[in-house]
RNA sequence: GGUCCUGUAGCUCAACUGGAUAGAGCAACUGCCUUCUAAGCAGUAGGUUUCAGGUUCGAGUCCUGACAGGAUCACCA
């Protein structure tokens, strides 16, 4: 039993014995103790006070002193107001802190029988990735190792969209404008050149417009007339019939792009069990729509078309399937629902898209759960912020894009001339120093994006926003390659610390005593980060543990001291904050140093 | 216009889900490297939590109404 149920447990007692009172467990919550107050752990007593019958200050004094004589790890307890603070018997951090220390599996709750799938990335063919798909791969990427810490069964899943009418613009100004240019000729990488074409197709599109506006066609009209945007709709209906020379220009270009987004992919250390392509998935859903029509969820109106009525949950009535027969994008999206339930027979499904699709998900959901699908209730909409530029919003086609691969390419050069600066790569080689930016530039770049809560948006200026310093990831990864250090030395002066027994161990200091408070706050952490899908959590806790790890650092120099017991002690203190911290940033998607 | 999200220090973010005097980092200022890595540590300064009401022992957190920013409401995806 750990300390926080035993004192649950006694207050439960302290209730029934002094106030005859039936406290059940999961409402007793304790809080941590403020730095101002003496103690560890606080009980509120305010809630409690019509079953005491008593004033907040009688009755926290009731429960204190019952504690303190019952229940071992309390030794003493004040109050202030209604506020009791539970001092610990201090000695009790060692056992906390052997049982931590015994455990070779931290950080990964028991397996819970539960499948999940985590959808994210998501990308459009016709253009490299950029900010956004970063936070997104992230966010998704790490949710998922967050989600098997917590003992699911992860899938993650890729669902490309590869189709459509913006995948026709690349290919219609390739035709037109490409000359024959491969990857290979032109020295860019798949999703690049894709990209370049895509741009150019808006360029010659405007002009177009503007003719046309200039012959005395109104915006819309020009926008219709096009000719441009009449080839790719062309286009479209050709690679729909299957049309032999479309449908071949669309492999070769798809082709180059994977091989573009898998380096980037490589780069950002993600990766899925499970592409879905919307070129096989977008005429999906059609039984469904027939089935809801069969169980009345749908209805039919007089073009055909068919709806679901979704006013009665606060939503409107909403397309599901076009009066010519044809497919709209949530139509797509039920099959897929299906799909990933017949493929896997996951009980929860996760999506990582950004916020513009709330409404969407929202209906989906809704509808999925009307149909009485049996993971219906697992359905999770991840849904983050944008990331804004200070310039404003980021658009592909005018070009306004940190593009992804730059940007990671970029940090990285920053943090190896910020290392250069320090003058850290004595005794690296070439090979050596090159992983080491990577590590440390991907790290800042990761941690950055995840730090914050999901679903705030968040600003990004690539001047100022990624600083080596402060809650960052380098200052984690400092962290452990500074106890990565402390263990060579405790090695080669040959400290014994891996199988001790620290029950010698005499006195605790106060930096000790903390850090090993949220040492023993791993799991729970891990927990909450699962319940919340927010990495944002985690890095938080990481951010917290390495700074009072580095006070603790700073107050006690482990090799200065003199009992031999204590000194292994510390050692094997750092070296369980290095595997905490090891595993909670690789929960991150973050590698951790050895030296730097 | 309807719906949803957000609003906390100059800036970027926290706040254990309603608890005590709202905390970190950056930027500014002051100390600490002949002792385990100074990408660090200790400290100073910085706040009417957008505003106005309400609920209660207690509100940044819940409710109502303003204000500001954003998203969304297509037989687009």
């Amino acid at each position: 039993m750990n300390i926080q149920e035993s004192i649950h447990n006694g207050i439960q007692l302290a209730f029934q014995n002094i106030f005859n009172h039936d406290l059940p467990l999961e409402q007793i919550s304790l809080a941590p103790t403020r730095k101002e107050f003496e103690g560890t752990y606080t009980f509120v007593v305010f809630p409690y006070l019509k079953v005491s019958k008593a004033t907040p200050e009688v009755t926290a004094n009731l429960i204190g002193e019952y504690l303190k004589e019952n229940v071992a790890e309390v030794a003493g307890f004040n109050v202030v107001k209604g506020f009791l603070n539970l001092e610990l018997n201090n000695m009790i951090w060692v056992d906390v802190f052997q049982k931590l220390f015994a455990n070779e599996n931290i950080g990964q709750l028991p397996a819970n029988g539960q499948k999940v799938m985590v959808e994210y990335s998501s990308p459009n063919t016709n253009k490299p990735l950029h900010l956004g798909h970063l936070r997104n791969n992230f966010l998704g990427f790490s949710v998922a190792n967050i989600l098997e810490a917590n003992g699911y069964e992860v899938i993650k899943a890729n669902l490309v969209n590869d189709r459509g009418i913006h995948i026709c613009k690349s290919m219609v100004a390739y035709q037109h404008f490409g000359n024959e240019e491969t990857p290979e000729s032109s020295g860019l990488k798949g999703d690049h050149l894709a990209g370049k074409y895509y741009v150019i197709f808006d360029q010659k599109y405007k002009e177009q417009i503007a003719e046309l506006k200039e012959k005395g066609q109104s915006e819309d009209e020009a926008k219709k007339n096009a000719p441009l945007f009449l080839e790719a709709q062309e286009m479209l209906r050709k690679w729909e019939a299957n049309d032999e020379e479309v449908v071949s220009l669309w492999k070769q270009m798809n082709t180059w792009v994977y091989a573009g987004f898998e380096k980037t992919y490589q780069r950002m250390g993600v990766s899925f069990d499970k592409y879905y392509y919307e070129s096989d998935t977008y005429l999906l859903g059609k039984d469904i729509v027939t089935e809801g029509l069969e169980k009345g969820v749908f209805f039919k109106k007089e073009n055909g078309s068919v709806w679901v009525d979704l006013t009665d949950e606060g939503l409107d009535e909403k397309l599901v399937l076009r009066g010519d027969g044809t497919s709209v994008y949530i139509t797509q999206d039920m099959g897929t629902a299906d799909l990933k339930y017949d493929d896997f027979g996951i009980s929860k499904s996760v999506y990582v898209v950004g916020n513009e699709q709330d409404y969407h998900f929202d209906v989906l959901f809704k509808i999925m759960r009307k149909l009485g699908r049996p993971y219906g209730e697992g359905l999770y909409h991840l849904s983050y912020g944008m990331v804004d530029l200070p310039t404003g919003k980021m658009k592909s086609r005018e070009g306004t894009v940190v593009d992804a691969d730059d940007l990671m390419q970029e940090m990285v050069d920053t943090a190896a001339q910020h290392t250069k600066e320090l003058g850290k790569i004595d005794g690296f080689n070439e090979e050596q120093a090159a992983e080491l930016y990577e590590t440390l530039g991907m790290g800042a770049l990761k941690y950055f994006l995840l730090k914050v809560d999901p679903k705030k948006r968040m600003l990004f200026n690539p001047q100022e926003s990624i600083e080596f310093q402060g809650n960052t990831g380098p200052f984690i990864q400092y962290s452990h390659a500074r106890i990565a250090s402390i263990l060579r030395k405790a090695e080669q002066i040959g400290v014994e610390y891996k199988q001790a027994d620290f029950s010698k161990v005499n006195k605790v200091e106060e930096s000790e005593s903390s850090l090993i408070y949220l040492l023993n706050d791993f799991e729970k952490k891990i927990s909450q980060a699962g319940l919340d899908y927010s990495p944002a959590i985690l890095a938080q806790y990481l951010f917290d543990l390495a700074k009072e790890y580095n006070r603790f650092y700073a107050d006690l120099p482990i090799f200065l001291e003199n009992d031999p017991t204590i000194l292994a002690f510390r050692v094997a203190l750092s070296a369980h904050t290095a595997k905490t911290l090891r595993k909670g940033m690789q929960l991150l998607g973050i590698a951790v140093p050895e030296r730097m």
